[in-house]
RNA sequence: GGCCCAGUGGCUCAGUUGGUUAGAGCGUCGCCCUGUCACGGCGAAGGUCGAGAGUUCGAGUCUCUUCUGGGUCGCCA
């Protein structure tokens, strides 16, 4: 039977209950996590978000009834316990916090029993994800969920003291707000009012904090809900955070300045790692010739080597028939692997074919200098010492090359690079390699649509010694656009804007916008470049994210609340759902009501 | 939309070339136990093997379909 809390008040939380405190009185309340019944001795661990506490129920100190009660207690209740801090006279549990002491309960107060709960609740669970996503209310219960949760407040809570320190305003947008069909898909709110009108939830607070530079505020920030309906992965939710800002009076540099500055604050204050300054830097160009990435994971080498030249007049027609569709022919040396077994490599070259290969050409260097190769028979002793030579193959080791487009060897090595280092286990998650990406192209030739599409954005600025370019060669035009990366992983990125009317105009001609169409979509913003718009330029992170490699997780799931599955829907709350056909009159919308998917 | 992986008591798993009554650990329940902390001892309950169809004398095991979850490619301005 459930008590009242009547008359209690929590005096510490579990683990503030220290050895100073011995001889007094505390009361404490939690979660049992583990019940020890001896007999005439009960001992229980209570949790709660600090921790475990020991809690000794002896019947000379709670009496009779009291003993009785602390006999029917099982995992989950929620007690309040009142009792004096002892040091213990058993034997000290070095592996909690509170190993030392325990509470000699004196009172005990039922507040809530519980069912066994359908999963463990304790740290690193062996529970398929399923069952604590629909039980995500208990899972949340388990000390790793807590911590990385208490981690994402604490990086909030830093974020919002640096960035107010640095002038900055934190400001609220819209979450209804217009449509804008370039990029993800939107997700869709119907109007009422406005029969067959939507709002679209926001992808990102974009136009608005371009909008709020030009009202003067200068520094703007905001922990921004963005919405994408687009599928899922380990590092993607529909629905995400970001710590979203924009700055006005300033270029690339003073960006990145500010934000390594946070990212430097955040890695000391959170996790005591400090991140040397400033951030290397690397251009989008060179990210791809050297990563095959544009978000390079600086963990380790494995670069690629572009050996074009050197093939260029082989007699195996792979490498050649590449070269001569425009295509590149790149290796990496997997160092040390000449011996991985063949069964191993044609996993590899099946892995290469899922990012778009044809294939994968190897050749294995034997410990006495001998060859053994996929292309050896359509290549000349004198063309392969030359290969092995350009990628500085030294006996044992393993050359692995990609001959196609650029696009494809960059995604194929690049893809590779990092599969052979998990294989090998060179991915520490505690080795933090900070990067700075800079000059992506400004624009992307969309073969679907046969046109060009902004990389970034269409707001994004272009790099003033490419403007010449912009009419002649439009796909090596650069722009002033940035992105952070760690450890592989993108964590935030952003842009020097646009804020001159002409040059706006020409982006929007340039990706096949009529005037019309423009106004009808960015008028607002094309309004208020008229009327007087600083320079500005700002920059995003993935508060997931970054939380996710902060605290070692796997997923993006690790470290968000209530998370939602791979379909998008939620296990716990199974949304989204059916609804009424009256809601759905009112909105003026079709019953196409669908057979109900959990049926 | 494509490809790959997984699904067996509440949880995590084992289950041989298809062959009696599908096992284990943990958990749960009952009894005993005064220093446990992975408490211990004794005992017990608990399974449509994700679902459907097929092959077979016989299917947890083989085939097909499907559902659920995960990873990934496409997609993510």
């Amino acid at each position: 039977m459930a008590e009242a809390m009547k008359g209690l008040k929590r005096t510490h939380r579990c683990t503030e209950v220290s050895k100073e405190l011995c001889g007094t009185q505390v009361t404490v309340m939690g979660w049992v996590q583990k019940r020890r019944n001896l007999g005439s001795l009960i001992f229980v661990d209570l949790r709660d978000r600090s921790g475990l506490l020991q809690i000794i129920f002896d019947e000379k100190d709670i009496g009779a009834e009291g003993f009785d009660k602390a006999g029917t207690l099982r995992s989950e209740y929620v007690i309040a316990v009142v009792g004096r801090v002892e040091m213990r006279e058993g034997a000290v549990n070095e592996n909690l916090k509170t190993g030392e002491i325990e509470i000699r309960a004196t009172q005990l107060r039922i507040l809530s029993e519980a069912e066994t709960p359908p999963f463990p609740i304790e740290e690193n669970s062996q529970t398929k994800e399923e069952l604590r996503l629909k039980y995500r209310f208990l899972d949340l219960r388990r000390p790793d969920i807590q911590r990385n949760l208490m981690m994402r407040s604490h990086v909030t809570t830093e974020v919002r003291k640096f960035l107010t320190d640095e002038g900055f305003l934190e400001i609220e947008t819209p979450v209804l707000i217009k449509s804008t069909p370039e990029g993800a898909r939107d997700y869709l709110v119907p109007s009422r009012v406005h029969p067959g009108h939507f709002y679209a939830l926001p992808q990102s607070p974009q136009l608005f904090k371009q909008l709020l530079m030009c009202s003067g505020y200068d520094r703007y920030f905001q922990i921004a809900k963005c919405f994408r309906d687009e599928d899922l992965r380990a590092d993607r939710q529909p629905e995400f955070t970001q710590i979203d800002m924009e700055l006005s009076f300033v270029d690339v540099d003073d960006v990145i300045d500010v934000n390594e500055r946070l990212l430097a604050r955040l890695f000391k204050n959170i996790l005591g790692v400090d991140i040397p300054l400033p951030i290397q830097r690397m251009t989008w160009q060179e990210a791809m010739d050297r990563f095959g990435s544009d978000k390079p994971d600086l963990r380790f080498g494995m670069e690629l080597h572009n050996v074009s030249e050197i093939v260029k007049n082989c007699g195996f027609s792979v490498f050649t028939n590449a070269l001569e569709a425009g295509g590149s022919v790149r290796g990496i040396n997997a160092a040390g692997q000449g011996s991985m077994p063949r069964k191993k490599i044609d996993a590899l070259v099946e892995f290469a074919k899922g990012y778009g290969a044809k294939g994968l050409a190897y050749l294995a260097i034997n410990p006495d200098g001998s060859y053994k190769s996929s292309f050896a028979k359509f290549m000349t002793e004198e063309e392969l010492h030359a290969l092995v030579e350009a990628m500085a193959g030294q006996p044992g080791d393993l050359l692995l090359f990609a001959a196609d487009k650029n696009k494809v060897v960059w995604d194929v090595l690049g893809a590779l690079r990092i599969e052979i280092a998990k294989n090998l286990g060179l991915l520490k998650k505690d080795d933090y390699k900070f990067l700075w990406v800079t000059e992506f192209p400004l624009l992307e030739w969309d073969e679907e649509e046969k046109r060009y599409v902004a990389m970034h954005h269409p707001f994004t600025m272009m790099m003033e010694e490419d403007l010449d370019k912009l009419d002649s060669d439009p796909g090596s035009v650069r722009a002033k656009a940035y992105d952070i990366v760690l450890n592989g992983t993108e964590i935030g990125g952003g842009s020097v804007r646009i804020f001159q009317s002409d040059i706006q105009s020409k982006m929007f001609d340039m990706l096949g916008f009529t005037k019309e169409k423009a106004q009808e979509q960015f008028g607002f913003l094309l309004n208020a470049f008229k009327y007087g718009v600083p320079p500005h330029a700002g920059l995003a992170f993935g508060l997931d994210r970054l939380v996710m490699l902060m605290s070692g997780s796997d997923s993006i799931r690790e470290v968000i609340a209530f998370p939602k599955v791979k379909d998008a829907s939620d296990l716990m709350t199974d949304a989204p759902s059916l609804v009424d056909d009256r809601q759905l009159e009112e909105l003026s919308l079709a019953c196409t009501k669908q057979k109900n998917k959990k049926l």
